[in-house]
DNA sequence: TTGTAAGCGTTATCAA
DNA sequence: TTGATAACGCTTACAA
């Protein structure tokens, strides 16, 4: 506890250099000579120096630090996410400040406000409460991921070629009617490429095809009870019919599926079911599900690349900001389990 | 970009007052008259004044930073865990600079290097790679959740009444003969816990049971099969019998209903099964599971509890520190579902 | 109630 | 290759 730290003032004095040479030591150790560094090394185990980051960061300005912005971690698309960026450290370096779960935008707005005030170099915004516009305002790099992106860089999954991708292997299936359930997404949400993606291949495919943008609810309890619902319209409706059905996801999938299962024990011919995301959930159910695949790892780095180019940029004397955003997109991967053929 | 940031300086410029009493607005306001409080407050607008912590750590030595060392963020034990943690930001307003995924002990070393470097002002630690011996010794208040605890404060599941519970069930559903799959976990873990309790309510109710004690496998593929040579055994060793098996977490236990399933389309009645967590697979299962559920959110908040009284007790000008590290138990709640009577 | 002045532990700028 | 000195933005005695 009374241990004052050690600090470059006490290596200065034992060594008999100056704090100039102590800080260049760690700095830029090949400006002293081998034997100088070497004497500064032995100082440095001999008086048990520990770093201190804070009076670096006061006198150069430079903190290593990004924000973060998650929505929750409850569903695994965000906590693998959050995991994968965390994973950068160790090529990047930069410390990550994590807030998640509020979802409203005065609390997020707070929580930007206390990362600004910490001087980060950056962020990573997976939260959509708060929009782009104002994002951009804040004038240090941010990168989006899978949100509203208008005036800010981000890095989405190709969710149109997701679309597609569902809607081909269903059509190929040999299905009567291709379905797609969905919320109900605005334009501008990365998201909604899904749904255009789908209708186009039906449409293309001349397949009878139905949305359903619906609000599954926000609770497991909520999900269950309105796509069993959803069961007992599609059977009405098509009757015999071979249903081809794009899930929204792999948690609202494995729903249907259980469903599906508790009132057939098995999942009937008349049914093929894909997902979205690739989470554990679409290979821990009681059949594994198919699934269109987010490439979350790649996302995540592909996200800290652009970022760190951003933040690396600013740092420069004469920085060239980019007037535009940056948009990246990765391709999902389309997997084939046993729920379609 | 080139706007300078405006300091205390700055606002004490255009007040006329001093840094020193602009320090106060902040700190303590009310030893400002009302009317230089206003005057302060109508400056910070005009002049557009951002907080800049930086300064203020250097200065006070308090970052209100807590370090997060976590094993991974794949496992919704984890991901749910940090989600209840980084939600006492509200209550208490440490922020959290989170390091997870390496669970190895040379790379956790590291991070906390790191984290020592900005003065984190505590720790909590699920990881168990480093000994708690090792982390008592660098000195700052550090709380373990379920790892090995010996010289650390933690905060724990009542592991023992958790095996209590589940055996307890199982022995009530009429079962014939109880099973713990488990890996085998030292003493010193607490999650062995479950173990001891397990075959404690066994021998007293002079229940026939057996323990599995095996490593699962790393991988889902892994934990399939493994799981799957398992009902193997167990249907050798005990054909007919009435199984009741307490299986190691909810991801293990679903696993093995899946199994069961897809070998007779239905759990037959010949099994019971219970799991532990309470994670959402127990719920999100073909069959909901009966599982013996961790309180997350109870252990998360009572972790920062702890950690945050020993940081505000260090803060004092002259800190009591427990001779003894504090160790916390929190009850598991059992929960029936349709896998146990 | 307010101000002065000395830090806190680094880095940056010059100069040597 | 090295050093002296002034920042960086805030807090904290101590003084008034």
């Amino acid at each position: 506890m009374k241990e004052k730290k050690v600090t470059f003032a006490d290596i200065a004095a034992y060594t008999g250099f100056s704090k100039t040479t102590i800080s260049r030591y760690f700095n830029n150790p090949d400006s002293l000579t081998l034997e100088n560094q070497e004497k500064i090394a032995a100082a440095l185990t001999v008086l048990d120096y520990k770093e201190n980051k804070v009076g670096r960061i006061l006198a150069s300005g430079r903190t290593e630090f990004v924000g973060i912005i998650i929505p929750n971690l409850y569903m695994h698309y965000y906590s693998e996410m959050l995991n994968q960026i965390l994973a950068t450290y160790e090529t990047y370096g930069y410390k990550f400040l994590v807030f998640a779960g509020s979802e409203k935008a005065d609390v997020e707005k707070r929580y930007i406000k206390e990362l600004l005030a910490y001087n980060i170099e950056g962020m990573i915004i997976l939260s959509g409460t708060i929009p782009s516009k104002e994002l951009a305002s804040y004038n240090i790099p941010v990168v989006g991921i899978e949100r509203e992106d208008q005036y800010i860089s981000s890095v989405n999954t190709d969710n149109y070629m997701g679309g597609v991708q569902a809607a081909g292997l269903l059509s190929k299936s040999g299905c009567d009617i291709l379905i797609h359930v969905n919320a109900d997404i605005p334009d501008s949400v990365p998201a909604s490429g899904r749904i255009h993606g789908f209708v186009d291949i039906c449409r293309e495919y001349h397949m009878p095809y139905e949305l359903i943008l619906t609000h599954l609810g926000n609770s497991f309890e909520e999900n269950r009870e309105r796509i069993s619902h959803l069961i007992d319209q599609m059977e009405a409706k098509y009757p015999q019919k071979k249903k081809g059905i794009f899930m929204p996801n792999d948690t609202h999938a494995n729903v249907l599926l259980n469903l599906l299962f508790q009132r057939y024990g098995k999942l009937p011919d008349t049914y093929q079911i894909i997902g979205f995301d690739n989470s554990p959930i679409s290979r821990e159910a009681v059949i594994p599900t198919s699934t269109v695949g987010q490439q979350i790892s790649v996302i995540a780095n592909e996200a800290m690349k652009l970022l760190s180019e951003q933040m690396t940029e600013r740092k420069k004397r004469r920085p060239v900001l980019p007037k535009e955003p940056v948009h990246k997109v990765i391709p999902p991967l389309l997997i084939r389990r046993e729920t379609t053929i």
